[in-house]
RNA sequence: GCUAGAGUGGCGGAAUUGGUAGACGCGCCGGACUUAAAAUCCGUUGGUAAUAAUAUACCGUGAGGGUUCAAGUCCCUCCUCUAGCACCA
């Protein structure tokens, strides 16, 4: 074994001391911008799963550096968020100042992998000159009429008096504390994503995600093209549906209504009144995950009917939780015969089933559209239906609006402010820009306020210290505690803010209310990447120049799971944000890469609980950084979940001990002893080749294997300098470490890692004079003969024949064929 | 249930996209060094049969069928596992 202890300290210490920059250079035209998910730096520290991404984009950005590319790879924190507050709440040690430790622990432990970020560019997304682009960005948004306010079901806890998160509860108990938990109805900001569905699904065709990736994101926002029919209830009013297969609509036997579906007691007779709202209660204290989740259907039926649009017939009309009040209209036209769903229900409860279609796809029972098939049904159906005003053709989006608001401390405070009426109508006779299109107002007190933005200038507004982190209120966040944060003197002409406990400054100053929720830790990461471009711009999200100059990103690697979720976010962010003329170019990221997990040794997940987790710094310290960067690269496919095995780890750390000792060979020996031949020449520019290639097709597994290969065949030999500095500089983006001490030791002056020299392979070098053959005969590879390339095929052949004479046993030949560019030739008996 | 992906030695995995299956690493076994162990180095290592022989033959990539001179790779049927979504009309 080398000493990697030393050996790493020794160059981490000079790295810091400035020998080398990761800083990007404002000379280069050409860029490259690698992007890796931030993390949430959490108490625990770096999880050995994080360092799998950042060693990967790692090798790639030293690799463009050394091909002379211009290299933005930044790092920071993501370190709003839930888990922070409640060791906050359990601790009482402030937010800030638990993310302040644990973002120190996170940095040392990734200086120890030899990770080459740029820490210039280091962000925060607590940072108050941080988050003032978030809330500048809400406020954009604001005014454009994408934040609306609206009702949403949140879990709440009465002991807690808090609103809790999905996660935080377990079968209806807080997970702290296990109280019991209810649903609860509560105003929340939104922000309309829906309005973007179309754009956010078509535009996948610009970029170049990982197929799964783009697959899973157009499900989720589920872009479907039905038909919009309405069901007459009497003369005046219908009940609307949303179909995406009208061509069934003559097997429509029932409808379903959500049960909060505002029609339900309109249609509900006096007989079930009682049946309908025990059923509404029982819904209302499930999650929509729950109502999905349940195996059995259940249902209660109103006792009302509908007319069907075409053949007038009366059909009843039932309420279920399976049908959600959030997608459609909130109602279905059930078609037992041909869906799953409505066929459980209506065995269930007996109703009739009607096919209209056959197994051929043709319709039948249909009346005038019987024999047509069922893709020219929908398209004549919708037209009749359009043609009689009773509907038309629409397309719906699986996607919903973003709930943007937490009851909560540890988290971006809203630039918005609760005005009186009086205030509100004369900010809108002044045509004053800090005014949504809409209203957006709430009740408070028996008056009506509504929300406005404050000035630009005021941005950020800072989180206010508060007594507790738990609130004590009726579902309002803790920042509610804050009065004197929360009760101001709003200027209305100029948006300008002052604490209101004071007098009134004067003429135009009004009585005003700051927002007291804050947003969910998807907002700060939703344009991050924007901020690593110039983070300490105090004008603008960053300077235009620089917006141009690296965006979009060109990779961006994360986990699967947050594909549906951050990707979407973040994209419908940079959508609005092209749309206002910040950003030049309609998608935010190029290239999107998804690391798998390592799980613990057998194959299981790593949990702390089950105390099988690995730390990376243990093993730098046990095997080196370079040895860890190696095997983690190594241990198979990328984008593949695979266990640890600390035996694999060693196996990396002797492959460098190898590369180690055989440059002290090399570099005690004069040059003229070195071997230089043909066989090392072409096994070198393989390697190149390969190595090149490799990295961009994101295969690191096989570049290792391909080091590991060369070692073993020139490993210890006395090959010229040159030849062994370009394995070198192959292997130094895997083993900055080692690579930097041996190029130091032969002789260089600057940094392996900084010099535009990654080298080119040489095509003609790859080709040989001597060719090999494979000898098939019957499918079978039966002999294999080496002659020189300009033997003509009649010549091949002939070897080939007397190679593989004995399989051939004197019988004619049916076929025969040399395929040159493969090396086989085919005999046939 | 839907969608996608994957099944290769004792283990992680490789295979230029139809052309020597098992690269590379781990582990195991054997050997060297050592008083001994660890570390290190060298060698063997899919299975069966056979041999003085690492001569040779056959079988082998989840199962079964097919296409082809030739299938881990392509087609059909089935099984198992993993991931994401989960009653989305």
């Amino acid at each position: 074994m080398y000493n990697h202890r030393e050996l790493e300290q020794k160059w981490r210490t000079k790295w810091k001391d400035g020998f080398v920059s990761y800083r990007p250079e404002s000379t280069n035209s050409t860029t490259k911008y690698i992007l890796v998910e931030f993390p949430f730096p959490s108490g625990a520290g770096l999880h050995v799963g994080h360092t799998k991404s950042y060693m990967a984009l790692d090798i790639r950005a030293r690799k463009y550096r050394m091909s002379g590319e211009d290299v933005l790879y930044p790092m920071g924190w993501d370190a709003f968020g839930l888990p922070t507050e409640n060791y906050a709440i359990t601790h009482g040690i402030h937010p800030r100042v638990a993310t302040e430790d644990n973002i120190k622990t996170f940095k040392n432990q990734i200086d120890a992998l030899g990770i080459s970020f740029d820490w210039s560019k280091e962000i925060n997304t607590t940072d108050p000159a941080y988050y003032k682009w978030t809330q500048w960005i809400f406020m954009q948004m604001f005014k454009h009429g994408l934040a609306y306010q609206d009702t949403t079901q949140v879990w709440w806890c009465e002991e807690l008096k808090t609103v809790l998160a999905n996660e935080e509860v377990i079968d209806g108990i807080s997970e702290r504390g296990g109280h019991p938990c209810e649903r609860k109805s509560l105003r929340q900001w939104m922000l309309a994503i829906t309005q973007y569905a179309e754009r956010l699904h078509h535009d996948l065709d610009q970029v170049d995600y990982l197929d799964i990736i783009k697959r899973q994101q157009r499900n989720w926002i589920g872009l479907s093209t039905g038909a919009r029919i309405r069901f007459a209830l009497d003369e005046t009013s219908s009940l609307e549906i949303y179909t995406t297969r009208p061509d069934t609509l003559y097997g429509v036997t029932f409808m379903v209504l959500a049960p909060e579906h505002p029609l339900v007691d309109v249609l509900t007779t006096d007989e079930y009144r009682e049946s309908i709202q025990q059923y509404q209660e029982q819904v209302s204290q499930k999650t929509d995950l729950d109502r999905q989740q349940e195996k059995e259907k259940t249902g209660v039926f109103t006792g009302g009917y509908v007319k069907h649009p075409l053949t007038g017939k009366d059909i009843p009309v039932w309420i279920a939780d399976y049908v959600l009040m959030g997608y459609g209209t909130g109602a279905i036209m059930a078609v037992p015969a041909h869906d799953e769903r409505d066929k459980a229900f209506a065995e269930r409860y007996g109703l009739d089933i009607q096919p209209v279609i056959t197994e051929e796809g043709e319709l039948i029972n249909s009346g005038e559209f019987d024999g047509m098939q069922s893709e020219a049904a929908k398209q004549a159906i919708i037209q009749v239906i359009s043609d009689k005003k009773l509907g038309q053709e629409e397309q719906q989006s699986k996607l919903r609006d973003w709930v943007f608001s937490r009851q909560r401390y540890w988290g971006e405070p809203f630039p918005i402010v609760w005005v009186s009426s009086e205030a509100y109508q004369q900010m809108q006779e002044q045509n004053s820009d800090r005014l949504a299109p809409f209203e957006v107002s709430r009740e408070r007190d028996g008056l009506t306020e509504y929300a406005v933005t404050v000035a630009e200038s005021e941005l950020p507004i800072e989180l206010p210290e508060v007594e507790s982190y738990l609130p004590q209120g009726l579902g309002e966040g803790p920042l509610a505690l804050a009065t004197d944060w929360v009760n101001v003197w709003y200027h209305l002409n100029t948006g300008k803010t002052v604490a209101g406990n004071v007098e009134c400054p004067g003429e135009g100053w009004v009585k005003a209310l700051r927002e007291t929720d804050t947003m969910p830790n998807w907002a700060g990461s939703s344009w991050y990447f924007l901020r690593y471009i110039d983070p300490t711009n105090t004008e603008a999200v960053a300077s235009p120049e620089q917006i141009h100059k690296w965006l979009p990103v060109d990779i961006y690697n994360g986990g699967m799971e947050h594909t549906t979720l951050h990707l979407l976010y973040s994209r419908f962010w940079y959508k609005f944000l092209y749309d206002i003329g910040i950003v030049p170019t309609s998608e935010p990221y190029q290239k999107r890469i998804s690391h798998g997990m390592i799980l613990a040794e057998g194959g299981v997940k790593m949990s702390k609980s089950k105390g099988n987790t690995i730390n990376p710094l243990e093993m730098c310290e046990a095997f080196g950084a370079d040895a860890l960067r190696c095997y983690i690269m190594f241990m198979g496919p990328y984008d593949e979940a695979i266990a640890w095995d600390t035996h694999g780890l060693v196996g990396c750390n002797r492959f460098l001990t190898k590369v180690y000792h055989w440059g002290e060979t090399i570099i005690a020996q004069p040059e003229q002893s070195n071997i230089d031949t043909e066989a090392l020449h072409r096994d070198t520019h393989g390697l190149i080749k390969k190595i090149s290639e490799d990295i961009e097709a994101q295969k690191l597994n096989t570049c290792v294997s391909s080091f590991m290969e060369y070692i073993n065949i020139w490993g210890g030999q006395l090959i010229g300098k040159s030849t062994f500095e370009t394995f070198l500089t192959l292997l130094a983006p895997f083993a900055p470490h080692l690579t930097e001490e041996l190029w130091e030791r032969l002789g260089h002056a600057t940094s392996i890692h900084t010099s535009s020299h990654w080298p080119e392979w040489d095509e003609t070098a790859l080709v040989s004079t001597e060719e090999d053959f494979q000898v098939h005969v019957n499918g079978k590879m039966r002999a294999m003969i080496t002659l020189s390339v300009d033997t003509s095929e009649e010549a091949i052949l002939a070897q080939a024949l007397e190679a593989a004479e004995k399989y051939l046993e004197g019988n004619l030949l049916k076929k025969q064929k040399v395929i040159r560019q493969k090396g086989i030739v085919i005999l046939v008996v």
